[in-house]
DNA sequence: TGCAAATATGTCGGAAATGACATATAGTGT
DNA sequence: ACACTATATGTCATTTCCGACATATTTGCA
């Protein structure tokens, strides 16, 4: 994994155990982040379509405007189920979903 | 719904808010327990092609055999987290767990 | 530029999920 | 039937995630 990636992630909050750190992550590990980003991205899109505001999709989803920013943000304080929860509150479907999952990898400019 | 597959999920412990226990679920609540049950069959499945038992399986995943009991039984006190994370290491791409979530929800002889 | 709405970031008490363990219940071969 | 391995089920202390709230920062528009 690039330097780059590993400080963008490690920026966001990311951490990974002990000698992992120095070691960089392993790829189950990687996958997961990279999952996790594209759902927070497909979130992000989704709500942006629909012309909803954060404070808006939190009422929808009874969670808070913080919560959907940090989920939209790739935190790793967010779980994959409120990720997909929330992604299903706004109408997606399983094949969606499975779309979003099978999409590239969000993009290094985040 | 059906009444009989109501039965068969609260058999399992799947319980849901107050008024919604007359009314059935919602619908994203059970996109999300079909995405569930999708995701513990796919667990299930890769683990035995693999000729994995619990036991090894929790080993690699560093949990336990009765964790990966409930994951494989659709328990809903597991997360989706530990589902996609068990996935991955059993090695499945993102592409491959996209294909798990977009096919047909489980049989209902579960 | 200044104001207001939207979003981001930090923190915290309570709630939910976790691994571990004990133990029950299949299976499977002898 | 017996012994043995695999899987299921229940419980519990600790860890992790949650919504909520405060507050900072960004964005867009007059």
């Amino acid at each position: 994994m690039r330097e780059a990636k590993r400080r963008r992630l490690a920026a966001k909050g990311w951490r990974t155990g002990s000698a992992k750190e120095f070691l960089g992550l392993t790829e189950q590990e990687e996958a997961y982040i990279e999952l996790h980003l594209k759902l927070a991205d497909g979130l992000k899109a989704r709500r942006i379509q629909r012309r909803l505001t954060q404070t808006e999709l939190a009422k929808a989803v009874q969670s808070s405007q913080s919560r959907i920013a940090k989920m939209e943000a790739g935190d790793p304080s967010v779980s994959l189920d409120l990720l997909v929860k929330s992604l299903l509150a706004l109408g997606a479907s399983a094949r969606e979903l499975a779309k979003i999952i099978a999409s590239r990898a969000a993009s290094a400019s985040r």
